[in-house]
DNA sequence: GCTTGACCTAGAGTGAACTCTAGATCGTAG
DNA sequence: CTACGATCTAGAGTTCACTCTAGGTCAAGC
């Protein structure tokens, strides 16, 4: 139970089978997978938690040579925890960065889609809809409220 | 300064030239760019704005196929409103689903700075990073505190 | 022993979203 | 009139992160 097939870690971490083949070969996991004497991986409790970080700095939009690079810190061993740790601040800065332009995103497509839930209740005689300049279009590209 | 280049547009958009000629060429825009005498672009402030929400809606991870849909929908006038509405409840939805799991992996990479922050201030000698299965290892992987 | 399904490697293919190139044209400044 | 910088089109190239293929190996059940 501490050693877990290709396929039941991909069960486990989401990712492909192929995609834990692709991990393991760009060098994103610390060291490499163990195997058995036919040659097939073995994953260890610590692999599957740490595909799972792995997953998760992808998620966040992480790339994979920086995982890489993170993962090269931690298998070189003690003596380099300045520079994750400041590998791990750049990402938080720039994941912070992120949520907050979704944040903006979120904001004007509510209003956009409140608008239009109001239009699409009101019925189509509203007067938002009709004259020169629609107010349709200007609802379209005017309002960006952030 | 109702009627900007490409160049301009570019500028005040932040994208590429490449990029507007490349968002045209696959529907993004409504309609399409009125154009000079000699045959160049010419963008209206509708334009412009419109490009700008693109923007937005690319930030916030919308593919370009729905965009153009969006788009589409937009071109062929009202009546469609309902569509459109659904639309952008949908990527509202996304976006919001994308937002906690972003702010899930800020939650872990931050744990994990603030126990490097607090190993790196104590110094090397702290008995964390010492022992048969260092704490290192299971600091890497094991906090995943969401 | 045979079948079957999960696994192996090396390397080619994919899709998205640009990005760049080549070769031509436009239009303004000198 | 000429030079030059911005623009034009069509289409090829790039990057990223996988994903898939071909041709073979391993191991458990019948």
């Amino acid at each position: 139970m501490d050693e877990l097939t290709i396929g039941q870690v991909s069960e486990r971490t989401g990712l492909s089978v192929h995609a834990l083949r692709y991990y393991e070969r760009e060098g994103l996991l610390v060291g490499s997978v163990s195997r058995s004497s036919g040659g097939r991986r073995r994953y260890s409790t610590f692999d599957v938690d740490w595909i799972r970080l792995c997953v998760r700095f992808r998620e966040c939009g992480m790339p994979v040579t920086e995982i890489r690079h993170y993962a090269e810190l931690v298998a070189a061993g003690t003596g380099n925890e300045e520079e994750r740790l400041q590998l791990l601040r750049a990402q938080e800065a720039r994941l912070k960065h992120e949520l907050s332009r979704m944040t903006e995103c979120l904001t004007v497509i509510r209003a956009k889609a409140d608008l239009y839930a109001q239009h699409v209740t009101a019925g189509t005689a509203g007067s938002l809809w009709t004259g020169e300049t629609p107010a349709c279009l200007a609802l379209e590209a005017g309002v960006q409220p952030v």
